[in-house]
DNA sequence: ACACGGATACTA
DNA sequence: AGTATCCGTGTC
C-alpha cells in the first residue's frame, strides 16, 4: 500500500462519525515520531447513542462544545489504559472515533521499548496498547493536531477492504455495527 | 477465569 | 464520603 504525505484536512472531521470512522481505516497516524496504519476504529454518536460519553458525561458534552473537529479526546479507562478518540463535529451528527488498532510503521524500536515486547503484533493491537506504544496519555487530551506538530494523520491512497461489526467492550447500544476494520489484518484487537 | 486501577458522576 | 460504572490488558 502506498501513502501520500499530505495531512488530512480539518473538514475530514466535519462529517458524520460513521463516515469518519470508516475513512480513517488505512490512514497513517503519527505521534512524536511513532505511528502506524489505522486498521480498526469505532464510531460514537453524540445523538441517540447511549454508549457515547456525551450521553452520561457533562464534561464530554463540554469538550464537544469547546474544541474544534479533529481534536484528540483522550481518557483513562478502567483506571489502567488511555484511549484515543478524535472529535467529529460540524456535520449532520457530532461524535467521536475511537482508534482501536494500528499496524506499526514508524518508530517501532521506541514502541517495542514502551510495550516491553518485540512482537509487532502485540504493539498496537488494542486501544490501550497503541496509546502505551505511542506514549500517549492524558496530557494529550484536547490536542489539536492541526495546530501543533504532535499528531499527524495522513490520508490513504489505496482503499482497503473494510469489514463492519458491533463495537467491542461496551454495555449500552451493543447491537449497532459501528466498528470498522480491515478484514484478516494481523494487527486487530480482537 | 480474574485482578488491576482511577477518573467521572451520581447519591447524601 | 461512599458507590456504581467504565470504549482493556496481562496473567492466572
Amino acid at each position: 500500500m502506498k501513502y501520500q504525505a499530505t495531512p488530512l484536512d480539518r473538514r475530514f472531521f466535519e462529517r458524520d462519525p460513521l463516515t469518519c470512522a470508516r475513512d480513517l481505516i488505512g490512514c497513517e497516524l503519527l505521534w512524536r515520531g511513532c505511528g502506524g496504519l489505522i486498521v480498526e476504529t469505532e464510531a460514537y454518536s453524540a445523538q441517540s447513542d447511549e454508549a457515547c460519553h456525551t450521553f452520561s458525561r457533562p464534561s464530554s458534552r463540554r469538550f464537544v462544545e469547546e474544541h474544534p473537529p479533529g481534536s484528540a479526546y483522550i481518557y483513562l479507562n478502567y483506571g489502567v489504559h488511555w484511549l484515543l478518540n478524535f472529535l467529529v463535529k460540524g456535520g449532520p451528527e457530532d461524535g467521536f472515533v475511537l482508534i482501536r488498532a494500528l499496524e506499526p510503521t514508524r518508530g517501532t524500536p521506541g514502541m517495542c521499548r514502551r510495550r516491553k515486547s518485540n512482537d509487532l503484533r502485540l504493539l498496537c493491537s488494542g486501544p490501550g496498547k497503541l496509546t502505551q506504544a505511542l506514549g500517549i496519555d492524558g496530557s494529550g487530551h484536547g490536542v489539536d493536531f492541526f495546530q501543533g506538530n504532535l499528531l499527524t494523520l495522513r490520508a490513504a491512497i489505496a482503499t482497503p477492504r473494510i469489514a463492519q461489526s458491533p463495537r467491542i467492550g461496551i454495555s449500552k447500544a451493543t447491537a449497532l455495527p459501528w466498528r470498522f476494520f480491515i478484514k484478516d489484518n494481523p494487527h486487530l484487537s480482537a
